[in-house]
DNA sequence: AAATTATACAACCGCACGTTC
DNA sequence: CGAACGTGCGGTTGTATAATT
């Protein structure tokens, strides 16, 4: 598959490999200043010979000099990246092992899509490898509507939640969370996940999610919500809030101007940005005392407010996030009410976001990419629950021990498919992020039965 | 066997950040 | 203090190959 470096390659060198003097990119791509015109486009075994030299002779970095001193006609970023993810030593070529996969899982989990630095957990791995797997094993998986979690890893998140509300409710004022976000925003410390996995086998699936209150879900999914679902469980605070503004044009005032500052953000919990909505975090004990805004669980998965309208006819016939299998873990799938009647969808989709939906934008402390997905996919169904309370008779709330209503679901999938990003993680996932802590029974399109159905002691299988 | 689709991988691009001048 | 530069990171694209129709 790979494609061959080889000399003849170099007839590969075609009129657009090679940049044209009006492309002019600020670091590469570019002529020199003697105008030479700098290669572009897959590498040759003389070209990585000539940089092999080089590294030995000059070490790595300075990679602008590269060009200079030994001939290659290539930028500076060029080389880097060749050297980093080809020709550096040691680095590990070839399928991931399982063990590999599973760090990878893991990690995916604690930091979101943080890629160098899962890369630093897994040595000979670089960085664009395991982004690579990751993503093909996204759309893999999103495609056949499979959960990218285990549902192991969805419980040390909700677990590593509940621990990091705790501390923060203990120690409002943390100074060390402020200097953890500012310094390593995505750094986990590693003895809260290492504690997960001591603990993951004692806990119980009916026990983690239900226990989480819709309005903290919610205040936490319009995190997610903003992030297309699924981004990297801290992102730089600037970076978000401009994020925020592009994503909500229209509510920029609001969302700028009722932002708490940075600092609060920062310094410790979410509480404080909670509060102000009334919304209680994280475990509120009664969950349908306050009751929700009404906005719209798909609208919010695709990360933003859209209300495009679905596609007819475009009906998923598999349905995974839904079912219901006799495993171990199936008290966790009957726990919660799954189903989402359409009409609650559908006055999700015309209810308006409120602006304090912008404004809970809060990073949580440690909050992961699995967690949020978790935590939307959870407020989903609980506010699918909730409207199809209120609308009691016509629609189809499904007790955790009903039959699920086949044309619900398939609607329901429907509607998934639909609001769903097809690209991030969450955002395709957020109807199986559920799932994802649901043990899926083994009609999967991609995954052998036999690896479907697995002991909470094989924590992950194989993807 | 040819056409189409899916997958895996390499490389590029834009941006952000830190350092230097 | 700010511009220029170097570097790193994450997202995206392009394409060869495999699988499927």
């Amino acid at each position: 598959m790979s494609r061959s470096t080889n000399d003849s390659e170099e007839s590969m060198l075609s009129k657009d490999q090679i940049d044209s003097p009006s492309i002019d990119d600020s670091s590469c791509g570019r002529t020199m200043g003697g105008g030479v015109v700098l290669k572009k486009g897959p590498w040759t075994s003389a070209e990585d010979a000539i940089l092999v030299d080089y590294v030995k002779k000059h070490g790595e970095g300075n990679w602008n000099a590269v060009q200079k001193h030994s001939g290659l006609f290539r930028c500076g970023k060029s080389c880097r990246l060749r050297w980093a993810n080809h020709l550096r030593p040691n680095l590990k070529k070839g399928a991931f092992s399982q063990e590999e996969e599973r760090m990878i899982i893991e990690l995916h989990a604690k930091m979101g899509n943080k890629w160098a630095r899962m890369a630093a957990h897994l040595p000979g791995r670089t960085d664009n490898e395991i982004k690579n797997y990751w993503n093909t094993r996204i759309k893999r998986r999103q495609r056949a509507g499979l959960p990218l979690y285990p549902p192991e890893v969805c419980l040390q998140a909700l677990n590593e939640s509940r621990q990091t509300q705790n501390s923060v409710e203990i120690n409002s004022v943390d100074k060390r969370h402020h200097d953890l976000l500012q310094g390593n925003s995505y750094e986990i410390p590693d003895v809260i996940f290492d504690n997960f996995k001591a603990t993951q086998g004692a806990l119980s699936y009916p026990s983690a999610l239900p226990n989480i209150s819709t309005s903290n879900i919610l205040t936490q999914n319009l995190v997610s919500s903003q992030n297309y679902s699924f981004m990297p469980p801290i992102m730089h605070h600037t970076k978000q809030l401009r994020e925020s503004e592009g994503l909500f044009p229209g509510l920029n005032g609001n969302v700028t101007s009722a932002l708490p500052p940075f600092d609060q953000f920062q310094g410790d919990n979410c509480e404080k940005i909670h509060r102000p909505f009334g919304l209680s975090f994280p475990y509120d004990p009664d969950p349908n005392a306050k009751d929700p805004p009404h906005f719209g669980s798909h609208a919010l998965i695709n990360g933003n407010f859209s209300a495009s309208k679905p596609i007819p006819g475009a009906v998923k016939l598999e349905l995974p996030s839904l079912q219901y299998p006799e495993t171990d873990l199936g008290s966790w799938g009957t726990s919660l009410p799954m189903p989402v009647s359409l009409e609650s969808v559908d006055t999700f989709i015309q209810s308006p976001p409120p602006t304090g939906s912008v404004q809970s934008d809060c990073l949580l402390p440690r909050n992961s990419g699995l967690l949020e997905a978790l935590l939307h996919e959870a407020q989903n169904i609980s506010s699918a629950k909730n409207q199809s309370a209120d609308k009691s008779s016509s629609s189809s709330v499904v007790t955790p021990n009903e039959v699920v209503d086949s044309s619900n679901l398939n609607l329901c999938e429907t509607e998934w498919d639909e609001y769903s990003d097809p690209i991030s993680p969450l955002g395709r996932s957020a109807a199986s992020v559920f799932s994802e802590c649901t043990p899926i029974s083994g009609s999967s399109f991609d995954e052998p039965p036999s690896n479907d159905i697995l002991p909470v002691s094989s924590v992950f299988c194989r993807i």
